[in-house]
DNA sequence: AACTCTTTGAAACCCTTGATCATGGTCAAG
DNA sequence: CTTGACCATGATCAAGGGTTTCAAAGAGTT
């Protein structure tokens, strides 16, 4: 029966239940070398007996260290924002650190004012995960607000590409290495279902899987097709491949995200198309759902997790240059072959 | 070129530069009525020019109404969580309010200090998602703590009815409705692919959707066949769901999600069952791939997005009871029939 | 001239950190 | 036995950016 909602005790109770002044607490809570063993017993036991929790907003007021950020990202019901958002919570969590986050609309565009407002306070450690263009414009404005205390996690759009606020996933590669696989299979060439890139905002170059896919095919003197461009959510990707699947002379079809590829799937079924007897899919980010699929989609794997908690890392050491410098520690990206693959169709 | 990272404007700058105290800003900012026309003008003016923003930590502390709560959740890779989050997240963002998240571990057992460390202060508004064991704990950890300062969005067991912190979904119903669906179909009897529940913890009842579905059978006189027992993921799913597909006497198949109906398809298909032609089987909670699927999964919608905006409004209304009391804005579980579900195989 | 109301300012407080200085006490060197 | 150095701790104060309570100044009314 805890009837009255008890104020929660301060660093001044402890003070006073243990015998001291209230910044020898504050030196046990931080563990400065500066205080004898006995003192700091005795701290610690009216800590246990008042139940006592540092504040964390008002030291992070006081000026102390940094214990929170704020992530700013586009739809989460997307599995690699998803799952890098879990990366992120879980190593700052570990680190004593809390994350807010904040879901950035895709439909909207958002001003500098709107994208600055949602941050708690100014010079809130920021981390943006978005690769389309509300993601774009939100780090572009962090960037001109506060570039010491944000991390992106994205593509990278050429200039940027050592920018020592970017983690990037070089997924390029690895789309050329799905297409340079479909066409030894003896596809004649591979059709892109894209997801929404941010080619407006940014326009040096495509985004990478797309660019990673037409650049095999050139190496390889293949005719690079038209992009089919989708939107992000699987109703729109089914609307937007239906005419590429209906046609037969497309045999190998390369998606920008398993989202997609499980529309073109869909497609295909519905089409009468054999997958992957008549017709080759290839998914991206390896979605929990992709090897459960049937057929089961031939995809690649993303360790969106561990980006995430080299994002966190990287954001502490740029807040605290004495922090290392994190090195990579995700897994490369990796073709995972199923079953939505194969040679094309004898004609 | 910002070259320094020039200090953010705090509110006596604003105060200095329009001549006035730096609490005459504080009630222009927060709507004070009491303040005369061009007073207010002034400071706004002020603001304006100095790119003014309230510090939300400062505000917090200095005990201004809550702007900000912690969203204690499950595994954020389960579609429900995820979309509840959203919710949540959606409409405390568009209240002016931000979130913070933390994950709470499926595999781990938290203990009280755990939960209340993740807190950044004590008395921080808190909305709890989950359903399973840690979820259960989390929750009854700061019903203790902080009762009037938390929510929880999940199953009720009983007891906590009508309670005035809880928002669950009555799934137990539509579940029942499913079953009947299927026994209307033909089907002898419905077998039930449960996800993990907090049984071990609050063993009044099963799982409301368990229980809709035994109760379901035992209205029509049916056999009601031993519940088959599902971790989270779709791989603990297809291992606990093979024998029940293998068994040709099994006709229907109530998956406790849709995650877990995913790896029931799959593992018929490798049994050479064909869905629904020899096995029907339905899902629960319409994720976003159930209409993509092949056949497209017969499943329950839940509306899951209104349920979180509902938590925060409740959340709200705890915290100030002058706030009107929410009422029920979310639509009710509803059945969706797809293409996994039909009569049962002619004998 | 007394009185009320509106507008504004002053000060205290929220909780914690950090910096500065003072105070005793211990200890080793002279 | 001094003297000086060093250590643990306390005492203060400022700062961080707000909110809230209370009082005072100014204006208008009767």
């Amino acid at each position: 029966m805890s009837a009255e909602p008890k104020k929660a005790a301060s660093i001044w109770d402890v003070a006073k239940l243990a015998g001291v002044s209230h910044q020898t607490v504050s030196r046990v809570v931080n563990g400065s070398p500066r205080v004898a063993a006995d003192t700091r017993d005795r701290v610690l036991a009216a800590i246990a007996e008042l139940g006592y929790r540092p504040n964390r907003l008002a030291r992070t007021l006081a000026g102390g260290a940094a214990q929170s950020l704020t992530v700013l990202t586009a739809d989460t019901s997307l599995y690699g924002s998803e799952a890098s958002l879990r990366g992120i919570e879980k190593a700052a969590r570990a680190a004593g650190w809390s994350v807010s986050i904040s879901v950035l609309d895709p439909a909207e565009t958002h001003s500098d004012a709107d994208i600055v407002a949602r941050l708690p306070r100014a010079g809130e450690p920021t981390i943006v995960i978005a690769h389309d263009e509300p993601g774009m414009r939100a780090r572009r404005t962090l960037l001109e607000a506060q570039p010491q205390a944000m991390v992106a996690v994205g593509e990278y759009t050429g200039k940027e590409f050592d920018e020592p606020w970017l983690i990037g996933l070089d997924d390029g590669q690895v789309a050329g290495e799905a297409t340079r696989y479909l066409l030894e299979l003896g596809h004649e060439t591979v059709h892109h279902l894209a997801i929404p890139t941010a080619l407006g905002i940014e326009a040096d170059r495509k985004s990478h899987r797309a660019e990673g896919w037409a650049d095999a095919l050139r190496q390889a003197d293949r005719p690079v097709p038209p992009v089919v461009h989708s939107g992000w959510t699987i109703s729109e990707a089914f609307e937007a491949v239906k005419p590429l699947v209906a046609d037969k002379s497309v045999s190998a079809i390369l998606c920008g995200n398993d989202d997609l590829a499980l529309a073109a799937l869909r497609a295909a079924h519905l089409s009468g198309r054999d997958v992957p007897g008549d017709l080759s899919i290839v998914g991206f980010d390896n979605a929990p759902f992709a090897a459960y699929t049937t057929p089961a989609l031939t995809t690649v794997n993303q360790d969106f997790e561990n980006v995430g908690k080299g994002a966190f890392e990287l954001l502490r050491h740029r807040l605290d240059s004495s922090l290392p410098k994190p090195t990579p520690t995700w897994r490369a990206p990796e073709l995972i072959i199923r079953e939505t693959s194969g040679p094309p169709p004898r004609r």
